[in-house]
DNA sequence: CGGATCGTTGATCAACTTCAACGGTCGTGG
DNA sequence: CCACGACCGTTGAAGTTGATCAACGATCCG
């Protein structure tokens, strides 16, 4: 029998037995969401916290203008939401959609507290998940920085080669901060 | 006798008898650093986590063109350092660098690791700090994109006043990544 | 007093956005 | 299975934001 992907997620950050994780797992709820479903309005309280197990998420906003934002992509094994408004139950900032298919887990905010009331050891899960998507965010932002947006866009494509074959070009676009008009043409200029 | 700031912290979080804080505070290092000390350097293996008692730290890196980018503020009650080299035990991405007098707490990671061992509540106090920090990160970057440089900078000054006063428009320009010639500039546009 | 530090001002210019129009491709219904 | 529309990428012209550079002022502190 095969690990189930979520139990060999944690397990390289903690160590879990098998019985524990099939306790675990009754915590959370196993949901499909098809291309461009949505998963978190904003304005909605942020009831859940989602695992992608397998396909794609992204997290996003509407600005004045109409255009949206992506602030955070989700590809397998990344956990996605409001956090702040998930934490708070609160009402969410953003805006969670499937771009493709996709398979994840959801749990609801009372039974992530029930859960980590009964594994303890899953507080050291999170505080590490917690701890990397920080520190990238931080990357993030020192890019975003520093970077011309021509600098940015290339340096996406070249570190994330696999997210440039799943997601449209718009999206990533709408990711790094910039047009699609613009990237068209840092594109071209390059091509030549 | 007055609690310890350190301690009121963690009991926004946790609950923890003064006996244990008191063993806890034995796994840390009482620091004083002068304005413009220098406490982590770019390249220097990430060793230590830093609790700001009281003062005002900033982290940077410095660009090609040899321009300070400030990522991160950090004053009464933040944590700061590059997490994921502290956590890799490797090479820093950054400078932490003290804008004022400061004391701080800070840890090693080996201590730090003991000290999670000895009281595992402290994961639950660090998972509840990365995810405040985490969900701050992608807050700003919402506001980074979306905003023009001037509301940028006048978001910030209305949302952090405290800010304004502590800490000199150079680096708050360098926070929100805008020139300080252009602060100064809608600045007096404002004004008038 | 003299230097370092920080903020201001103005001119020039490049990077990037906006807007409008077009073309290719994919999927769905007739 | 074809046709139509939605969706996505491209192109080009015009306009704007904000960076860069250089010089000057103000203030603080030893």
């Amino acid at each position: 029998m095969t690990e189930h992907p979520f139990h060999k997620h944690i397990n390289s950050f903690v160590s879990l037995t098998d019985t524990d994780f099939q306790t675990i797992l009754t915590f959370f709820k196993e949901q499909h969401f098809q291309k461009k479903e949505l998963l978190l309005g904003a304005g909605d309280i942020c009831n859940n916290n989602f695992f992608v197990v397998k396909g794609c998420l992204h997290m996003y906003f509407i600005n004045d203008r109409g255009t949206e934002r992506t602030v955070q992509f989700a590809i397998e094994n990344w956990w996605l939401t409001d956090f702040l408004a998930f934490q708070k139950q609160s009402a969410s900032e953003f805006y969670v959609r499937a771009i493709e298919d996709t398979d994840v887990l959801s749990i609801r905010h009372n039974n992530l507290e029930a859960l980590l009331e009964q594994f303890p050891i899953m507080e050291r899960y999170f505080k590490s998940i917690y701890r990397i998507a920080y520190g990238s965010s931080l990357n993030r932002t020192k890019y975003l920085f520093d970077f011309s947006k021509e600098e940015i866009y290339f340096h996406f494509v070249d570190h994330f080669p696999e997210f440039a074959q799943r997601v449209p070009q718009y999206l990533i676009a709408s990711f790094l901060g910039l047009t699609p008009e613009y990237v068209s043409e840092i594109r071209a200029k390059k091509r030549s």
